[in-house]
RNA sequence: GCGCAGGUGGCAGAGCGGUCAAAUGCAUCAGACUGUAAAUCUGACGCCCUUGUGGCUACGGGGGUUCGAAUCCCUCCCUGCGCA
């Protein structure tokens, strides 16, 4: 045996490029199973928003990682890592190939690289003391107690540089470096859209989210008890579409603000996934399947 | 037609004689990314080059005052409000 590590196929691309569909056609192809690597398509009730994928559009094919997390509670990246990875081994033991798909590049690499992510949960009351210093603080106190993390950090970011004093108070250590080296075979595939093809696709789209009701539905959050608040971290959709019922903005200032904000989430994304060398862009993708067929040696 | 208020960079909007290529916000472009990642953060953003305490063109048009004007004066054009 050549190889012993197991294969796993990641489909990636910005917002809108068609990766859902994409994955699903793929694992039909080659018995696959879709593992999503979507931040905010694992909170329950967050649908029309998030773009989710219906039972219908599955086509029967298993998806994990959807809807599991209540909105009101934050779901990080490390509860998503643990528990992508036993489905990982899940899908693995039916003899099934795993396929990742996702616009959220952290939370792919923290599972395909199996990140050593500290086991330091988020610390309310220190955050809320550490919020109080200035940024120059924060990043002078780091340096003195985690001299090789304030070398890497951004010393501007305030919410990095708590966490990361959050993580050696806590540990009393210095926080460890993250090693990217996968377990697994992986296949990246990255879906490649011009910036006009994905600013039409945005458009599109959002305008089916709103036809679809996004208002409505976070007029149900919020009958759910979600606060203004939290509606406005669940992702810009749900932040502007609750500016909107306050009042703040108009529906056109909301409609056009999302395809504004999308638009620069997009280029985010795709900021993120250029660096990795390892990816296979395609315009086409339909060349996806030969690409996985080669791949798996089929 | 008269009166008043205005016309500033892609937009909004400061500046009201020198330190102004012009605050700030937005947009745009580029980038970062170790438990909020659709989040958080950074840089660039008139043009040119030999990239510099560099050159050039700029604050509606034209003219003037001044050593010096986006800033003061005259005039023309345009916009908004008020009065006819």
């Amino acid at each position: 045996m050549k190889n012993q590590k197991a294969k796993i196929i990641v489909i990636l691309g910005p917002t809108a490029s068609g990766k859902s569909g994409l994955a699903i056609k793929i694992a039909k192809k080659f018995k696959g199973e879709i593992i999503s690597a979507d931040s905010r398509q694992v909170y329950k009730d967050l649908d029309i928003g998030t773009e989710k994928i219906t039972k219908k559009e599955m086509k029967g094919i298993k998806h994990y990682l959807l809807d599991v997390a209540k909105p009101q509670k934050i779901y990080t990246v490390v509860q998503y890592q643990r528990a992508a990875k036993k489905i990982l081994k899940q899908i693995f033991k039916k003899g099934k190939i795993p396929i990742i798909c996702g616009g959220s590049g952290l939370y792919i690499d923290a599972l395909i690289y199996d990140y050593q992510l500290p086991a330091v949960a988020p610390q309310k009351g220190l955050r809320k003391q550490l919020e109080k210093k200035s940024t120059e603080e924060l990043f002078k106190t780091l340096q003195g107690l985690d001299p090789r993390r304030a070398t890497v950090i951004d010393p501007c970011n305030r919410r990095r540089l708590i966490r990361a004093l959050e993580i050696v108070l806590k540990t009393g250590k210095p926080v460890p470096k993250i090693e990217k080296q996968s377990p697994y075979q992986v296949l990246k595939i990255g879906l490649k859209k011009s910036p006009a093809q994905l600013r039409l696709l945005i458009n599109q789209r959002l305008r089916k989210t709103l036809k679809k009701g996004l208002i409505g539905e976070v007029k149900k959050l919020r009958q759910k008890g979600l606060s203004w608040k939290r509606l406005e971290e669940l992702g810009l959709e749900y932040r502007l579409a609750s500016y909107y019922l306050r009042g703040l903005i108009s529906y056109e200032q909301m409609a056009e603000q999302m395809q504004t904000e999308t638009y620069r989430l997009a280029k985010r994304q795709m900021t993120w996934f250029e660096k990795d060398k390892n990816i296979i862009w395609i315009s086409n993708p339909q060349k996806a399947f030969a690409i996985c067929r080669d791949w798996l040696g089929l």
